[in-house]
RNA sequence: GGGCGCAUAGCUCAGCGGUAGAGCACUACCUUGACAUGGUAGGGGUCACAGGUUCAAUCCCUGUUGCGCCCA
């Protein structure tokens, strides 16, 4: 007997535990069909799980589940990635919180090795998580970005793309880490608006005593750097300044004055300062003029004059060495301060004006990003790019939503050269050795480098490997192929590659997608993935992003805790509908468990009425009317799931599960079906027991994608299977019983007589308790017959005593409805308020005659009979004819009151 | 500045050329033998605004407004 209410917290582990050691979520068991594959977007090995986890893995997990039940050999291949910087940063700040030696105290080896000892201890905690939520991963196959296997894939990459001339060292301006004293991709970088201020800087026009031109700065640390001022060719106010020189407040430096349509007349002053080495627009400008590049801040972004130092000059009132010299070391708003502070005092500071402007933040630890002209690893991103583009072009890949395309060729087809190395030690170090003279060899191994040293240099010169590491999306990229074995050519990767499709949010198509499609195809020759379905974003109820500053986020563990993972994972279902963001809270999710409880009691119910699995019942052979109607129903909600989760519909998957369970098996057959299973063994009962079996398990299954806990739990209580076994069986096939419609068409009869009878009596305010006879006016013989057939259940269900006929004599004092061409009336003579019946009838009548209004007017216009589909046509006149037929017999019925 | 998306019942959202829908919330009634995490019934919408196309527009097109996101 099953428990009164189903408790998850109780069952949750124990069902998830029977699937994993029965082997149920492996990839390639035996006699599975074509594959069905789902990469996981690898989580951050350093990661929690958040909702947004919950989210996504909801939705792969679903699809997986029911690709498996359809008979689909799945893989759903899970890991994690080693997530460089934030690894790092957590390692170190662990180091500190213990006292403990500094990443510099322990060396490169001995750090690396702390590292690889925290991931076996801390690492990798959402693998355990990602139990919680029902995630059915194929486990076996883990992989993390930094095991031997991919590593190896990534030095092959690194390698062959080197010799292909598609990674190579460049010297550039690179989004610059001052606090991890790492570069940084332009995906890392998170511009902020803030608050600051606007410098307007006079400088002095060389050979002049009182012409000066205003530059406005944002940064006005950064003019030690300066190399030249910009004005826009066409500015009047400048034409005439081109080609001479400026004398740099502070440095005493000569800077020309150059024309270039990078400065903006309407903003500021329109002069801008150039200072190539801090700012990707100027170092545009600088290459544009040739102009010298010098850095005046360190990795650290302190203040630096190794590179100006020899141009410095004292000028009375406008430069002074000391003055400069004394800035050596300062931080950036430090020398901020000072050199606004110096301006100021030697008049050259003109104004200062509050200004919004964009600064960049690593998205890492949130540092202010600094430009600066580094050497740096670059992949050639534009040329892998352009197959990746043509793949959806083509349509060998596609997005769903399709409007994601555009954001993808947005991006990818005004993509910038991919800075991949990093100034980290927690990574793959780039393989990659210098030999003395600077001379670069790379390789799959350092034997390898070595000897190519020795053929170079004729002898056992000494090489040293780079010291930096690769970009952790430069592993990710290769995810699709090498968690399945590449380099080498093994059957998973014939069998899994290309996989199906690839489930991710849309602020990721840069980094997993793109990338994974770049890698993919220049390396596989052939997409990673069919499909890219783009979700949305977890939100609040009030459809704020979840934040930690917020403190508006929910914990996905709670409310498994709280609500069972099945009512979390159901509710994400239902909530996701086509690239909408999904606003969650919690009344939500309570919303859902009330559907899991419907389940469960209704499960309940048939197991106290004797309903028990049949194994060899066939649904074709059902005779009974109840009994084919509902199956009917169970195949037409079959097809729209099944259908649903073709096009990606998890709301739609959602809501016709819960169409089904609620309003149709237990809202109408459980209540149909009471007087039968309470009749003992009849043929009927035990038909209708049977069926009730059939529906009940194809609900489960159904059902099993999306909630799978409590499925799993039903289906062994019931004895549908072992324990652990509704997992793996198979995906419901919609089966319309032979000649249905006549059931399904006598059902709905049923069904609207029992609601016209209910609406009366609820609008009439007659007592529950009082039953009233019902007797039909004007009926066909086979709408009385049926009225009869159906009278017990009709009975219970409207509180109606007995169907009759209307004599001669119509019951004074009585309650009417029509139906058909019938009309209900109910004798309460005394119970009902005849004003209130004539009321209500009144407005139905105008119901009626609006319609009819509408419907004539449509009729009446000869364009809409001549152009209109004949369909359209009939299908109006019809309802003319039925909305007059109600209108006859609803001024009938008051004419008689 | 460029691009994209959204605007439908109090709320959250489906729908998408011809009949306006769901869940929740609300109102009234019901402790009826699975379920009060329940049942029954009801009220509630010029489908943002203005034009256009069409026999017909919530739906297609153009513009406007408001909100959100991405890129610069």
């Amino acid at each position: 007997m099953l428990n009164k209410s189903f408790s998850p917290s109780d069952r949750e582990s124990a069902l998830y535990r029977r699937w994993e050691d029965s082997g149920r979520f492996a990839a390639g068991a035996a006699g599975q069909g074509a594959p069905f594959t789902i990469m996981i977007p690898p989580p951050n090995v350093t990661g929690t799980l958040h909702m947004g986890h919950a989210l996504t893995m909801t939705l792969q997990d679903t699809l997986i589940r029911w690709r498996r039940m359809q008979g689909r050999d799945t893989l759903w291949q899970p890991g994690t990635d080693h997530a460089g910087i934030a690894t790092q940063l957590v390692v170190e700040r662990a180091l500190a919180a213990e006292g403990g030696p500094t990443r510099q105290d322990l060396g490169r080896d001995g750090f690396v090795e702390r590292v690889w000892h925290w991931k076996g201890e801390s690492g990798g905690a959402i693998t355990q998580q990602l139990r919680r939520i029902g995630a059915s991963l194929d486990w076996e196959r883990e992989r993390f970005t930094m095991d031997d296997g991919l590593s190896q894939a990534v030095r092959e990459v690194f390698v062959t793309l080197f010799r292909e001339g598609l990674i190579y060292r460049d010297t550039r301006l690179v989004n610059w880490d001052p606090v991890f004293r790492s570069a940084l991709s332009d995906l890392e970088v998170e511009n902020k608006e803030v608050n600051g201020s606007l410098w307007y800087i006079r400088y002095p026009v060389e050979g002049e005593t009182d012409v000066t031109i205003t530059v406005a700065t944002t940064r006005p640390e950064t003019m030690l750097g300066d190399v030249a001022v910009a004005v826009h060719p066409e500015d009047a106010r400048y034409t005439a300044l081109i080609g001479r020189n400026l004398i740099l407040p502070l440095t005493g430096r000569r800077i020309p004055i150059v024309a270039d349509e990078h400065s903006d007349p309407e903003k500021g002053s329109g002069a801008v300062k150039i200072t190539p080495a801090h700012d990707f627009n100027d170092y545009e400008v600088g290459r544009r003029h040739a102009l010298a590049m010098p850095s005046v801040l360190d990795e650290g972004a302190r203040i630096t004059l190794a590179d100006i130092v020899d141009d410095l000059v004292s000028i009375e009132g406008l430069a002074d060495v000391a003055f400069v010299r004394a800035l050596e070391g300062a931080s950036r708003e430090d020398a901020r301060k000072r050199i606004v502070g110096e301006l100021d005092r030697l008049g050259w500071l003109e104004k200062i004006e509050p200004h919004r402007n964009q600064v960049p933040h690593a998205e890492r630890g949130g540092a202010v990003v600094e430009p600066r002209l580094t050497t740096q690893w670059y992949c050639d991103a534009a040329t892998l790019a352009a197959p990746a583009i043509e793949a959806v072009e083509k349509g060998d890949v596609t997005f769903v939503p399709r409007q994601w395309e555009n954001t993808f060729f947005a991006w990818m087809r005004d993509i910038q050269p991919w800075c991949i190395s990093r100034q980290l030690w927690w990574g793959h170090r780039i393989p990659a050795w210098y030999g003395p003279d600077g001379k670069v060899f790379v390789a799959h191994s350092e034997a390898d480098a070595c000897a190519q040293a020795r053929q170079h240099y004729g002898d056992d010169t000494p090489v040293v490997q780079d010291e930096d590491v690769l970009d952790t999306w430069f592993s990710s990229a290769l995810w699709p192929f090498s968690t399945l074995g590449w380099p080498d050519s093994t059957e998973a990767l014939a069998c899994y590659y290309p996989t199906d499709v690839l489930v991710t949010g849309f602020d990721i198509i840069f980094f997993w997608v793109a990338r994974m499609m770049m890698m993919g195809l220049h390396f596989m020759k052939d997409v990673p993935f069919r499909q890219v379905l783009i979700h949305g974003l977890v939100r609040d109820e009030k459809g704020q992003k979840m934040s930690k500053s917020k403190g508006n986020g929910i914990d996905p563990l709670e409310l498994i805790d709280d609500y069972g993972a099945d009512a979390m994972r159901f509710t994400i279902c239902a909530l996701t509908g086509q690239g909408r963001d999904v606003k969650l809270g919690r009344k939500r999710v309570e919303e859902y468990r009330s559907f899991v409880t419907k389940l469960w009691n209704a499960a309940r119910f048939c197991e106290m009425n004797g309903v028990a699995p049949v194994s060899d019942f066939d649904p074709a052979t059902a005779q009974g009317v109840l009994a084919r109607w509902i199956l009917a129903e169970l195949s037409h909600a079959v097809e729209q799931v099944t259908s649903a989760l073709e096009a990606f519909r998890f709301d739609e998957y959602a809501a016709a599960c819960y169409r089904f369970v609620w309003n149709r098996f237990c809202d109408w057959f459980l209540e149909f079906a009471k007087p039968v299973f309470s009749s003992g063994d009849t043929p009927e009962a035990v038909e209708l027991r049977a069926v009730a079996a059939h529906v009940l398990g194809t609900v489960l299954k159904m059902l099993h994608p999306g909630m799978p806990y409590v499925t799993e739990e039903l289906w062994h209580a019931f004895g549908f299977g072992p324990e652990g076994s509704l997992m793996t069986s198979s995906w419901p096939v919609a089966n319309v019983p032979e000649g249905s419609e006549d059931a399904q068409q006598e059902l709905d009869w049923v069904i609207r007589f029992i609601t016209e009878i209910r609406t009366v009596r609820a609008e009439m305010n007659v007592p529950p308790s009082r039953l009233s006879p019902v007797l039909l006016r004007d009926a066909a013989p086979g709408t009385l017959a049926r009225a009869r057939a159906w009278e017990e259940t009709i009975g219970r269900m409207a509180r109606v005593s007995e169907i009759g006929e209307v004599g001669e004599v119509m019951p004074a004092g009585s309650a009417q409805a029509v139906l058909g061409e019938a009309t209900l009336v109910l004798p309460l003579a005394g119970l009902i308020n005849l004003e209130v019946e004539r009321a209500r009838l009144g407005k139905e009548l105008s119901k009626a005659i609006d319609e009819i209004g509408k419907v004539e007017r449509k009729l009446n216009n000869a364009d809409f009979v001549a152009r209109a589909k004949p369909d359209v046509v009939e299908e109006n006149r019809d309802r003319l004819a039925s909305f007059e037929a109600d209108k006859a017999r609803l001024e009938a019925a008051l004419s008689r009151i």
